[in-house]
RNA sequence: GGGGCGGUAGCUCAAUGGAUAGAGCAUCGGUCUUCGAAACCGAGGGUUGCGGGUUCGACCCCCGCCCGCCCCA
């Protein structure tokens, strides 16, 4: 066996070589290697328990039979049988310096770890702001959720096309146009647009109600837009282009570069083929005045429609997220299809999938893998959806900006030594790093509690901890005059010793497992776990074992600790789109 | 009413069907003359909502019930 990447992945096959050789029947037996609790070893395989029971043996007999087998991975890790038939591998310190000595560089992990989604193109769908509005709470885990995925899945070999399904179409922009033609306010316009678009659209809606003749009006002002009157169409085009440049702001803040920006507007005219490929191939069907696809095999959707058509003849989300999906598969090429929604739109990516194996079925087209990445609603402290104090929306910006401000504060309070402009530059990465962590260190599926004070604080799962111990890595080598991309086992390293150094090597070669079980499962929190661990057996290590001690063998294996540990935390935190810093 | 998701330490959350269910916060007690104490070490704290079942093995899978949140022209 050599020290691959994926130490699991090797043992299972030097297991499955053993089984092999000691005669067991290949089909039934899977070694089950997985990484184990650290009192019990490195890694346990775990699969001679079931084998043995299904082939009615004594499962301690088969697992020592087993390792009876494993001879040549003597010199790279201890093996032994304990309990009912655990087979635990414990790696030697020597092969663990070995380990680490290979793969020490960003660019030999991502290629490592460049194959499991190789020849993919995935498509992922996030973000997904609505124009004329500001950004706010409720578009910040869909924005960091994706943005963490796509750098996973680019990770592992794919070609990923981040897609920002803008909500730039709909009867909103009626109300809108019509009080932006009466009732501008330009310097208001020119101050904060969003803010002056919002404030019309309110204005606009308000006046519909109360009057039936500006209700005409309004709906006159969509029904030109609809037909392309050149000014509401130049007006709408202006609205939307500002509404980008804002979003674009917040996501210059998180690290976000969209590759397509394609609205719902961009659909407009792909969606008569929907209305017509769907009732011509027998999918959809005429109720009620609606064109709506019922599903006969589901026990609820057999009753409860999807509606392609409205009964006033409007498209709705169904009929874009149809028409983009044609998009995606026959221009883009997706053999993947991600949609980072709140789960409360599950429902109607049921039925969207559904309608669309269907659909693609009876064309003769190919679908790509669809999958709904849904994710909880951010809390207050009161475990309703988080709010402001008058129960409005809190809007991104100002989220960000308090984040920046209080770890500011902070950072104004630990180092004030540091230059004005220094400490800035850390609050914003602090602060917006903050943010992001405390989103994705929780698992996505659930709804999660907003608490400032948790997040920015330095103790527990936070970004600041894990920033830290890459401030203070970098603070090692720093006072060295070494650059830590350099750094190698010399010849004169000896194998780790000390209770931390083993601890904090042990869970570097874990990284390749954590990375894998994040990116094949969409769940972002699963390396964030292993980051804090990681951090905090660096701290550990660092509290107990100096490393700028004279004798140069001691010093060498323990830089090279330092070394392997700052790599892979701030690979892991890019991966997880937040910036890293030297100094904090 | 139908459906989805959840219920784990006082609080916020982890845990691929695997070994004695783990962290952080809070509480209590230790560690700075040493590479950054924004740190580290230790202690206490659990009938995994309740009741059955499957399994060599269940927080995890199945059935029933209770509670909470969410979705349903």
């Amino acid at each position: 066996m050599d020290l691959s990447f994926d130490l699991v992945a090797a043992l299972d096959n030097a297991l499955l070589g053993a089984a092999s050789r000691a005669g067991l029947s290949g089909n039934a037996f899977a070694p089950g290697v997985r990484t184990a609790d650290p009192v019990h070893g490195d890694f346990q395989a775990n699969g001679v328990l079931a084998y043995a029971k299904q082939t009615r043996q004594n499962p301690r007999a088969v697992a020592q039979t087993l390792v009876g087998q494993l001879a040549d991975l003597d010199p790279i890790c201890e093996v032994s049988v304990a309990g009912p038939g655990f087979i635990n591998f414990r790696l030697r310190p020597n092969a663990l310096l070995a380990w680490l000595s290979a793969h020490g560089t960003r660019a030999a992990l991502a290629a490592e770890a460049a194959t499991a989604e190789k020849g993919h193109t995935v498509v992922v769908d996030y973000s997904s702001p609505n124009t004329a509005k500001q950004m706010h709470v409720g578009h910040l885990r869909s924005a960091v959720i994706g943005e963490a995925v796509c750098r996973l899945l680019e990770f592992s070999g794919a070609k990923v096309i981040r897609d920002n399904h803008v909500g730039d179409w709909g009867t909103q922009f009626g109300k809108l146009i019509w009080a932006y033609k009466r009732r501008l306010d330009p310097e208001a316009l020119a101050r904060d647009a969003l803010e002056e678009f919002e404030r019309l659209y309110k204005l606009g809606n308000s006046a519909a109600e109360a009057d039936p003749a500006v209700l005409k009006e309004a709906q006159q002002e969509l029904v030109k837009l609809q037909a392309h009157d050149p000014e509401n169409l130049a007006l709408w085009r202006h609205i939307g282009e500002v509404s980008l440049s804002a979003f674009q702001d917040i996501y210059n803040q998180l690290g976000i570069r969209f590759d397509l920006t394609l609205g719902e507007s961009f659909y407009n005219a792909r969606l008569e083929p929907v209305y017509s490929e769907l009732a011509g191939c027998g999918l959809a069907t005429e109720s009620e005045g609606a064109l709506v696809v019922f599903h006969a095999e589901h026990p609820r959707f057999k009753t409860q429609p999807f509606i392609v058509r409205k009964s006033d003849g409007a498209a709705n989300y169904a009929t874009t997220d149809l028409a983009t999906l044609l998009y995606r598969t026959e221009d883009l090429h997706a053999t993947d299809v991600l949609y980072v929604v709140d789960k409360r739109q599950s429902d109607h990516f049921e039925q969207l999938f559904l309608t669309a194996r269907k659909w693609f079925e009876r064309t003769g087209r190919p679908l790509p893998r669809l999958r709904h990445l849904d994710f909880g609603t951010v809390l207050g402290e009161n475990n309703k959806p988080l709010k402001t104090k008058s129960g409005d929306n809190i809007r991104l910006k100002e989220l960000l900006s308090e984040a920046f401000d209080r770890s500011y504060q902070l950072v104004t309070a630990k180092n004030p030594e540091l230059s004005e402009e220094e400490r800035r530059e850390i609050a914003r990465i602090v602060g917006v790093g903050s943010v992001q962590y405390a989103d994705l260190s929780q698992n996505r599926s659930s709804d999660y509690v907003f608490a400032w004070d948790k997040m920015i604080s330095l103790d527990g799962n936070t970004a600041a901890y894990l920033l830290y111990a890459v401030a203070r890595i970098h603070s090692i080598f720093r006072k060295l005059d070494l650059d830590p991309a350099q750094c190698r086992a010399g010849d004169e390293a000896t194998p780790f010793e000390t209770p931390t150094e083993l601890a904090l090597a042990r869970k570097l070669v874990r990284f390749p497992d954590a990375l894998g079980a994040a990116t094949v499962n969409l769940r972002p929190h699963l390396l964030c776990t292993y980051l804090y661990e990681l951090a905090g057996e660096f701290s550990a290590f660092y509290y107990e074992d100096k490393v700028a001690v004279p004798e140069a063998p001691i010093r060498s294996r323990r830089l090279l600790l330092c070394s392997r540990t700052l790599l892979l935390l701030e690979t892991g935190l890019h991966l997880l789109g937040l910036r890293t810093l030297t100094r904090m």
